[in-house]
DNA sequence: TTTCATGCAAAGGCTTTGCATGACC
DNA sequence: GGTCATGCAAAGCCTTTGCATGAAA
């Protein structure tokens, strides 16, 4: 997971100020591997150093977001969310309704929809970050058998 | 658009109160032919009966979504948004990134994509409502001008 | 008459804003 | 040294909850 040296650099490089609660959270996120809402970036950084204050989390969280360096997204009614962003490694969300469980899905499932779009709708779309509910392999296998 | 005494009467049978800010509520949903924020619901009700608190829309907004009535969706960072449910035009939603407008896209142009996660992920997905963002046409075509 | 929806008031969760202090470059 | 991020306190927005009153069946 998670070499931070070159997403620190292109902070750095873009003339904004490197400060130890930006890494932090860079760094929750950058080792979280997952998805994190900003409480959970907050309980983290907190592991690391008590006296950050939930403020900064959300402005650096703002912050990076408006960088480019994550990702956010959102899953109806909860609390925001942030994610690594990593060249190459676009993908959109599966939300199980039963568990909750959030689980990456590969761009090319989505193969066409966007030429589809524009023909039949003239719409452009921006097919990063599709969310899309249903039920995991798990929920589903005890669905069926009840 | 819109004969509301169906829907009424699936609330009649189905046990539940007919009140005067249900059908109020339905009435304005149904009436509005798009996607309507909480507030511009209470906004709408407002103009048939002042006296109708913003709870009661919220509780009943809660309610007719439980009762199929309405559907319930939200773009990212904003309040929630209902609309009217009519059998057999369930649609995806595109929002344009630029000037926030929504439109409904037809089902079809998801096709093959609930086989092809159950396939490759085992996620059986409930493909109503997905929003996929990006430009309309009309800002797409300002965009290229510039 | 009994049950259930309403209105009112208050609180709750998440997020943002204003301002002085302090840290980065 | 000048600018910009931080912490703290407070407010903001959207939404929910508790409870007594009043309306529906």
């Amino acid at each position: 997971m998670s070499c931070l040296e070159p997403v620190i650099d292109q902070l750095r490089v873009s003339g904004h100020r490197l400060t130890p609660q930006r890494v932090m959270v860079l760094d929750a996120i950058y080792h979280a591997g997952g998805h994190l809402t900003t409480d959970e970036v907050y309980e983290r950084v907190q592991t690391h150093s008590r006296y950050v204050d939930r403020t900064t989390i959300y402005r650096t969280l703002q912050f990076l977001k408006q960088n480019g360096l994550i990702g956010e997204f959102r899953l109806d009614g909860q609390p925001v969310r942030y994610e690594a962003i990593r060249s190459g490694e676009e993908h959109h969300h599966a939300v199980c309704d039963e568990c909750g469980q959030v689980s990456d899905i590969e761009p090319n499932v989505l193969e066409g929809l966007a030429e589809k779009l524009r023909e039949d709708y003239g719409f452009h779309a921006r097919l990063s970050h599709i969310t899309i509910h249903g039920l995991c392999r798990t929920c589903a296998a005890k669905k069926q058998r009840s």
